[in-house]
Formats: C-alpha cells, structure tokens, sequence
DNA sequence: CGACAATATGAGTGAATAATTATATATGCA
DNA sequence: TGCATATATAATTATTCACTCATATTGTCG
C-alpha cells in the first residue's frame, strides 16, 4: 500500500474523529440544511460551523448547494452512517465484553 | 446521541486516522508480531512504534501479549480492517467518479 | 445605492498529539 | 551478580487543528 493511499484512508478517518463534525453529520442525516439552521442546532459558532462543513465538503462527504444567500448542505456520501453504525457495534462489542467481568459466573 | 457517546465514536475514528498506526495494523493483519520486528517492518523508530501500538491497545483494537523479553501484539478487533475497505471504497468510488469527469461522452 | 442577512475567511491562541532523544524498566543468560 | 536485549516512558519540540473574533464576501431588498 503506497504511503499516499495510506495518507488518503488515514485522512478521511481524521475527518470523522471530531465530535463536532459527526454531531453535524447527524443533523444532515435527516436532509439537506442550511448554515444557519446547523449552527442553532449544534449551539456551535456560525465560524466554527462553516469550517467544519468545508472540510467535510472537500473530504467529499458533504454537498454543497447555493441558493440565493443561503448554502445547503447535504449527505454526499451516506456510506459513513454505515461507518458510524460498525464503529458502534464494534464498541457495543467492547463495552458488553467489559462488563462480564462484572457479572458472578 | 450523549456527548459522551459521539466522543467515544470520533475517537476511534481518531485513533485510525493515522497512516503509521495504519501501516501497523496492515502488518498485523497476517498475524501476531513483536515490537521489534514491527519496528524493522515499518521503519519507524522503536519508542514511536511503542506509542502507536499502545494507543491501538488503549482503544481496543490490539491485544498485547508479553512473553519473556518480548511483547506480542495481534488484532483484537478484525472489524477495523472492514472499516478500512468501506472507507476505500468509499473513496474509490469519488475518484472513479472524478475520473469520468475526463472522459468525453 | 445603501442597509441588512448569510456565509466564508484571515489572524491569532491554545490544546492535543506525533516524533525524537535519552533513559528507565523488565527479563533472560553467562 | 552483571551484562545484553526488548520494550516502555519521560521530557522536549514541532506540528496540526479546533476555536474565536473580527472582517470580508456575496446576495437580497428597500
């Protein structure tokens, strides 16, 4: 695997390993939304919220579309709710096993 | 979904977007190995190899056994390697798509 | 044109973290 | 016991990155 790919998967993993970021994912999860919306719905900054949808943009998971003065964002690439989906299980995994240590046998 | 709960998920995102701890954990994938040869088999100096391995072990994705003078680490968690053909096919898929963009119709 | 609204961006700050060097902590063996 | 080997860790530095504040940009409407 040349280091550039490698660089490339580690990129898009660093993209979704910010809560901030999958908290907005989550919002678009239910359809395409403007800036302004996204940011009272995170309680984040207006600033901080568009530099978060620019790098899920360029990473190419997020949409863009201008309308008038408002952007819309929107789910470019829905694989990563699967993404999201297996990192739960997998932790769900973790978690249960950890606590069977717990129980009497 | 709890704060807390979106930070555990990003950070095991967090924890793989690293292309050297990715370059680990692809050496990995044919089987249990000690520091030292992980060390030679990366390039990496040996106390960094240390820190990556024991931040994979951290987060669940490694096990570590130690065994007289050296330590052994293997996968604990093989569903990562899934994670890792979602996400490129994920990005496969953006760059075929990029591609076409070059072709004329 | 001028005021306003939505979004983006530049500059600066602080925190997290990857890498390095040197050293500490085992463990095995003569 | 003393030395060598394997691994871990402390301390330091450099870099990345999230965040904020202020401002720029772009578009709407009077």
């Amino acid at each position: 695997m040349p280091p550039a790919a490698l660089e490339m998967i580690a990129a898009r993993f660093r993209v979704l390993g910010e809560p901030n970021r999958l908290k907005l994912l989550i919002e678009l999860e239910s359809g395409e939304k403007c800036v302004k919306d996204l940011t009272e719905a995170t309680g984040l900054t207006q600033a901080n919220v568009s530099r978060h949808l620019h790098a899920l943009q360029e990473s190419g998971i997020l949409r863009r579309r201008k309308e008038g003065l408002q952007v819309f964002y929107s789910i470019a690439d829905p694989t990563i709710f699967e993404m999201c989906d297996h990192v739960c299980g997998s932790l769900s995994t973790r978690m249960k096993s950890q606590a069977s240590f717990f129980v009497k046998p």
